[in-house]
DNA sequence: CTTTGGATCGTCT
DNA sequence: GACGATCCAAAGG
């Protein structure tokens, strides 16, 4: 995708990532490949559940960076999770994927998630998506429009549905009403969140 | 099916 | 020193 595509709030940026494809390539060559279907956006200075809320520190630095930066964060000092930086320079802007569908790559997928029995189970959650696709603190920063990165983001004709689903965030404790959430419709690729749908 | 608790550690207070 | 933008297994109905 092109830089200039990511421009705008993360609630205008969010929906239009739907059904986008995420591609990271492995050491040896293999490409996994997942399609976005489930996002969140995090706005900065004006969302006290978002990590910069507060301004500029170490851990949250890439979100005060140009849009199409990836940021990676550890949750729960267990997993990782990765967000798409949006906005301009300077803001903090970012959209938080919550859950892609396999597309490619989905033996090497099985691999890095051992004992997962279905396929939509790989990639339905932030964690399993980072894991799935093993995206680390080491990715944090990458540029995800340039085409020599190992993590890219690519559009291949499908577009992000014109109506998307729209319901509150998943596991925050602050701004919990905010309807920012945005899922394909009917798509059963997204994660167990179950917060209340928003009508429009 | 739903609920509960443990893992685990960097970050910020 | 407390707390997560989570996940999973185990226990309970």
């Amino acid at each position: 995708m092109r830089r200039s595509d990511l421009v705008g709030d993360a609630t205008d940026v969010a929906p239009r990532l739907l059904n986008a494809l995420l591609s990271v390539r492995d050491a040896d060559g293999v490409l996994r490949v997942g399609r976005i279907v489930e996002v969140e956006a995090y706005r900065g200075s004006h969302d006290p559940a978002s990590h910069a809320y507060r301004g500029l520190t170490r851990r949250n630095a890439t979100m005060f960076g140009p849009p199409g930066s990836l940021y990676v964060y550890r949750s729960y000092g267990v997993h990782w999770c990765a967000n798409v930086v949006a906005g301009v320079d300077g803001t903090a802007e970012a959209v938080l994927l919550r859950a892609v569908e396999p597309v490619a790559g989905v033996a090497s997928m099985r691999v890095a998630r051992a004992g997962i029995a279905r396929d939509v189970d790989l990639a339905n959650g932030p964690g399993k998506l980072c894991a799935a696709l093993s995206i680390t603190g080491e990715d944090d920063g990458t540029d995800l429009c340039s085409r020599r990165s190992r993590i890219r983001l690519l559009r291949d004709g499908v577009d992000a549905p014109i109506r998307p689903t729209v319901t509150t965030r998943v596991g925050i404790t602050r701004a919990v009403d905010r309807p920012w959430r945005f899922l394909v419709p009917d798509h059963p690729g997204v994660s167990r969140g179950r917060p209340s749908t928003v009508a429009r």
